[in-house]
RNA sequence: GCGAGAGUGGCGAAAUUGGCAGACGCGCUGGACUUAGGAUCCAGUUCCGCAAGGAGUGGGAGUUCGAGUCUCCCCUCUCGCACCA
């Protein structure tokens, strides 16, 4: 054994031997309970951070830790490789999007081997290569063919400097993130998969998640968003045309004295064509059009419209109600057309005000006189109907039941839902992305690629555009190509897919992911699927989440997969947080640029005093970035592993600590210390599982202790994943043996020192997996790893205690505290209770009420 | 505005079913060992108080023999969605 413990040298040993042996390979078996642990991959980006330090220690754990109890475990990695930094990144260099994104996977393929995580990595799966993206071509055929992907004209997010598209993320306060200029919305046809057919389904299976974190499932279904109400149909006067609107508050049709239409909802320039409000209209959307409506909030965003110069009839009461084009109404929420009944919204009051429109309340709450309500704010709220006709009188929600039978019953309209969730456009102007696989024919339409010419490959070696808009549709070689239907010239499509989906079926295909004659190997997904834990950011709790539900769900229906949720238990770890330091003048600061003084820290270049800020995420701005590469340096891997889990629970935000990490550092060399005091004592003797009553005191307490650690280790993995109590219950069983006198003559000692020792190292193995086979094999143990040691046992005998310290309380204040055989009666406590001098001077002259006992916890005296 | 989560020492946190609040670690204080200590070991460390004792889990009420934990009201912070008709 080595002097001092030094990571340096035990950690690459024991990587390397690990590898030898492909210790962490696994295959199908049957006849082996199994389960597939898997935490999110990530995105090729340059380096590890400090996130996915902390995301794959805690998969790494738990899948140690399940082998160790015997599962047949899947633990794979790989990289969500296409997407647009790669473009950027090749662009600033002058070199290509692959060759970047391999030379990254190369460089953080290492760092996570550092790390010692326990990865198969004959499984690693690359969604940028060919051999991947095949599938997902071959999937988008399919999903065509079913009308499950579609095309069509919809409004984007565009940039005119940069000639592309951009997604919601790439757009931030309204202005493009790479020139900053602003963002307009172009029609641009588009592809999309038909997701909005599983919203019911989707948002069911909401509740049928247990092992989800609720935060999740709650935030998906407010993004699928479902509303329960009405659609009506309004006649539009002096025409044959009709404008249907979704409400979910039908009872308020009567009040319905106007009509508001997004401003680029068709009806619009209809409506206003020929008439003296056309210029006026045109004018409108256009300014509406250029505007970034998505950027608005609502606190500076005042309602406006224009009237198109036409009239609708109200159905129910035949009014007439001006159509409105307005800001305030949505193209991509119901139909883009709303009722508005300024009564009993306050939108629709506040448009109702500016623009002088009529104001009929039709909904009055109980002891409120009729000339009162809707004076100076809209009434949203429960009542009896009033102007109402034939519904005069009834309770508002009852009125919306007869109303929606009058509606159906006179073709006037009929009950109806809507969900906030839109179809999903896979549409990308880029170039480093999977091809959709179609082909343009002047004869025959759009058309699916033969699926014998799959996979559609992604040329190499392109000039990108500095722009950043895709060469794809400049390369003559990539789009000509031949009709397969019927053989003439044609043009390939060339839009790519949103990475996320290539990350929608990548667990499936780490199940085969050498298969090369179909996207997964059935037998291989039977046996795997679903995936039993999950582990990732809450960053993906709709977009990634909810994609692959759908998936799912796509590959339930086309009966290749049996599942239709591929996520059984779902952990969402928090995030990797620092302390900022900002100086006045130069803004944030490395470290390294303030200086300490007697009073904080001062500036290196201007010496100002420094401010220590809130504990933020770790990002580049802020300066606050710990690079996982200094760490090891300084610490290993097992350090860093061990801080991640000890400092917080996995799904609170961890506060970084250089001093929490000195702790951790010290805590694994007080055990290396400690196994080279009782190495030579122990070494012949086998760890004591015998009768306890054999033993000294001391030897019973550290044989108990060690069989509780056990326990509290095994359940706090296995139920809660709270790594942290579980160090801290190792942190008390060491402490003990420190403070215990190891020497004692007695014949079992080094037995029972063994089986402390021998048990501490197992249950620390799948946190600091090197550290722990480098002590392992210092006792003398044979075995190729840790890793399929059988995860210890705890003795149930050995978890009691035979006499127990309870409490004694007098009207619930602790006053004294006593000792009794464990399980004693409830009236040996009680006397003994009695008997404490304290408890004696505070019930001293009083009666005793009432005495409840507790077993083994306290005795109550109510005076 | 709607939805979700959180609030406990100087700090990170613990308390699994209503039962000794603050385990474990960091920091700090003192001691030992030392040429030395930013190593190691031992002891102490919620606050007020010399003490007996008292107070104490964001604030206020309630249920209970007993509340960090359950109920109601309020405050603060974080995250998500946000003109959703």
């Amino acid at each position: 054994m080595e002097h001092r413990y030094n990571p340096k040298t035990i950690e690459p040993k024991w990587q390397a031997r690990w590898a030898e042996n492909r210790q962490f390979k696994v295959t199908e078996d049957p006849s082996r309970k199994k389960y597939y642990l898997l935490e999110m991959f990530p995105y090729p980006s340059g380096k590890i951070h400090m996130g996915h330090v902390r995301n794959y220690t805690i998969g790494d754990v738990v899948a140690r830790y399940k082998t160790m109890k015997g599962y047949n475990v899947l633990h794979p990695m790989g990289w969500d490789a296409f997407g647009m930094p790669a473009e950027n990144a090749a662009i600033a260099n002058n070199t290509q999007p692959a060759a970047w994104t391999y030379e990254n996977i190369q460089y953080m393929k290492r760092q996570l081997k550092q790390l010692g995580f326990s990865y198969d990595w004959d499984r690693e799966v690359t969604t940028c290569t060919p051999e991947y993206y095949r599938w997902e071509q071959w999937l988008f055929i399919r999903m065509f063919q079913k009308g499950m992907a579609y095309r069509k004209e919809s409004y984007v997010n565009w940039c005119d400097p940069c000639q592309t598209v951009l997604a919601n993320e790439q757009v931030e306060a309204g202005a493009c993130w790479r020139c900053g200029k602003p963002v307009r919305q172009k029609k641009l046809s588009q592809w999309f998969f038909k997701i909005t057919d599983y919203a019911q389904d989707l948002l069911d299976f909401c509740d049928q998640l247990p092992g989800w974190p609720d935060k999740v499932t709650t935030m998906q279904k407010n993004w699928i968003g479902k509303s329960t109400g009405a659609e009506i149909h309004f006649a539009v006067e002096d025409s044959d045309q009709t404008i249907t609107v979704f409400t979910t508050r039908h009872d308020t049709v009567l009040g319905a004295t106007f009509m508001c239409l997004a401003p680029e909802h068709p009806m619009v320039e209809i409506l206003s064509r020929n008439t003296s409000q056309a210029q006026a209209i045109a004018d409108f959307q256009e300014r509406m059009a250029a505007e970034n409506r998505s950027s608005q909030t609502i606190e500076t965003y005042e309602k406006e419209g224009v009237f198109t110069g036409a009239y609708c009839i109200n159905p129910l009461t035949g009014r007439r109600m001006p159509v409105y084009a307005a800001n305030f109404a949505l193209m991509e929420y119901g139909t883009g057309a709303v009722m508005s009944v300024p009564a009993h919204d306050q939108r629709d009051f506040e448009f109702a005000q500016k623009y002088g429109l009529d104001i009929i309340v039709v909904i009055t709450p109980d002891n409120m006189a009729l000339e009162n309500v809707a004076k100076t704010e809209a009434y949203t709220g429960r009542g009896v109907m009033v102007n109402s006709l034939q519904f005069d009188g009834l309770d508002n929600i009852a009125a919306q039941e007869k109303i929606a039978d009058y509606l159906e019953a006179n073709n006037l309209g009929k009950r109806a839902v809507s969900f906030r969730l839109r179809d999903w456009g896979i549409s990308r102007q880029r170039f480093w992305g999977t091809p959709v696989p179609m082909i343009h024919c002047d004869s025959c339409g759009i058309v699916p690629v033969a699926e014998e010419d799959l996979p559609v490959i992604l040329p190499e070696n392109v000039d990108l555009l500095e722009g950043g808009g895709s060469p794809l549709s400049k390369l003559d070689a990539f789009i000509n190509t031949t009709c397969p239907i019927c053989g003439k010239p044609a043009r390939r499509e060339t839009d790519t897919m949103d990475t996320f989906v290539e990350s929608s079926w990548y667990f499936e295909r780490y199940c085969s992911p050498q298969c090369d004659s179909a996207m997964f190997d059935k037998t291989a997904v039977d046996y795997w699927m679903p995936v039993d834990q999950y582990i990732g950011g809450v960053e993906h709790a709709v977009l990634h989440l909810l994609y692959s539900r759908y998936f799912t769900r796509v590959l339930n229906d086309l009966n290749m997969v049996a599942y239709k949720e591929p996520f059984t238990r779902l952990l969402t770890q928090g995030m990797v947080c620092k302390e900022t330091l900002s100086c006045p003048e130069h803004g944030f600061l490395f470290p390294e640029e303030a200086r300490p003084e007697k009073d904080g820290y001062v500036c290196t270049k201007c010496g100002a005093p420094v401010t220590v800020g809130r504990v933020e995420k770790m990002s580049k701005s802020k300066k606050n970035v710990i690079d996982p590469n200094t760490l090891l340096d300084a610490y290993g891997a097992d350090t860093v592993r061990l801080f991640c889990l000890f400092a917080a629970p996995p799904e609170r935000d961890l506060e970084w600590s250089e001093q929490g990490v000195d702790g951790c550092f010290r805590f694994l060399n007080r055990i290396w210390r400690l196994v080279q005091d009782v190495e030579m004592k122990i070494a012949d003797a086998a760890p004591f599982d015998g009768d306890m009553t054999d033993l000294d005191e001391d030897l019973k307490k550290l044989f108990q202790k060690t069989h509780q650690t056990i326990q509290k280790v095994s359940s706090d993995i296995e139920d809660r994943f709270h790594f942290n109590t579980a160090i801290s219950a190792v942190m008390e069983l060491v402490n003990l043996m420190y403070t215990m006198d190891l020497d004692s003559g007695h014949k079992e000692t080094a037995g029972v020192i063994r089986k402390a020792v021998e048990s501490m190292i197992l249950l620390l193995s799948p946190i600091v997996p090197h550290f722990a086979e480098e002590l392992w094999e210092t006792l003398g143990n044979e075995s190729a790893s840790l890793a399929n040691t059988p995860w210890p046992a705890f003795r149930e005998d050995a978890l009691v205690a035979d006499t127990v310290t309870m409490v004694a309380q007098v009207n619930g204040k602790l006053r004294g505290k006593f000792t009794v055989d464990a399980d004693a009666d409830d009236t040996v406590a009680r006397e003994k209770a009695l008997a404490d001098d304290n408890v004696q001077r505070f019930i001293d002259g009083k009666t005793i009420k009432k005495i409840v006992v507790v077993k083994n916890k306290l005795v109550n005296i109510v005076v």
